[in-house]
DNA sequence: CTAGAACTTAAAGTTAAATTCAAGTCAAGC
DNA sequence: GCTTGACTTGAATTTAACTTTAAGTTCTAG
């Protein structure tokens, strides 16, 4: 495959799928006159890439998780470091995301007058487990929002 | 209080009180001598804007889902839609969050030697809801990464 | 009264993750 | 043989959310 049918089946860029390659999260994939040429199993790669990137995981981060990955879970202290904090990370989004998801079904059910009430109740129950900054376009934020 | 004395009770910069005043996400202070005087009451709203931050919220969502805050549910259009897409997305976080988690502790516990096929069965079961592109530094993603 | 801390603004810089651009190469079809 | 579309590279640009800097003002302590 050319990278250009690469980006079509992964629905990404080609842009992307270079950059990707330079940052070191995909191998370098075989030439034909200069131009890449790719295996099937590129694709499995890079949905498991998108996958993280929907999750918040920096490219940084999921090379590390890709590249360190311990045959022996003793093996690399950085994946284990990564993983446990990442794991910390997963419980609390989802303590946060069912948080705001049940205040907004709230109030998109009942005629609240103060979204302060709410946020505050919520605030206090959840404290302190930074999400990422997201910065992304409306179509890529590191959450699901507009993905900028 | 001062923006000096704001800023250090809320945890932040006092650049990012004044950026967030620009950005129409508070509403502008008095002034002495044309310095800002607060409230306490900016606190709050501080915290609310926070907690959306770190769910990935951007502040263009932050500041919709603030100023138009309907009195009644039916008010706003924007709003309405906007909640709702914002429902779906902390599902799909919770649910993709979720399965992160799983694996991760999966891997960390047992000596698996193929993350692939982990990741595999993930992404087939939750398919396709975008999170926002976190587009932080190390202390800034929107996810709950680090957080500069 | 004055030194210095804390504030003011506007503008420029930072970071991540790409995209876009410029200039050029290659391969396929006519 | 040439045009065209897809590709190549590296460099510059983009966006969000701030921070930093520069140049200047004001409040406070001594």
């Amino acid at each position: 495959m050319t990278i250009g049918e690469v980006a079509a089946r992964a629905g990404l860029q080609p842009s992307a799928i270079r950059f990707y390659e330079k940052a070191g999260l995909l191998t370098q994939p075989a030439r034909n006159g200069g131009r890449r040429v790719y295996q099937t199993e590129v694709l499995h790669q890079l949905s498991i890439i998108c996958f993280a990137k929907e999750l918040g995981f920096s490219l940084e981060e999921i090379s590390i998780l890709l590249k360190e990955f311990p045959e022996n879970a003793k093996a690399s202290p950085r994946w284990n470091q990564l993983a446990t904090t990442k794991i910390q990370e997963m419980n609390s989004i989802v303590t946060k995301a069912t948080a705001v998801r049940n205040m907004l079904e709230s109030v998109l059910r009942c005629h609240c007058t103060k979204l302060e009430d709410c946020a505050e109740r919520l605030n206090n129950s959840g404290k302190r487990a930074r999400l990422r900054q997201v910065s992304q376009k409306a179509e890529r934020g590191p959450f699901p929002t507009k993905q900028t």
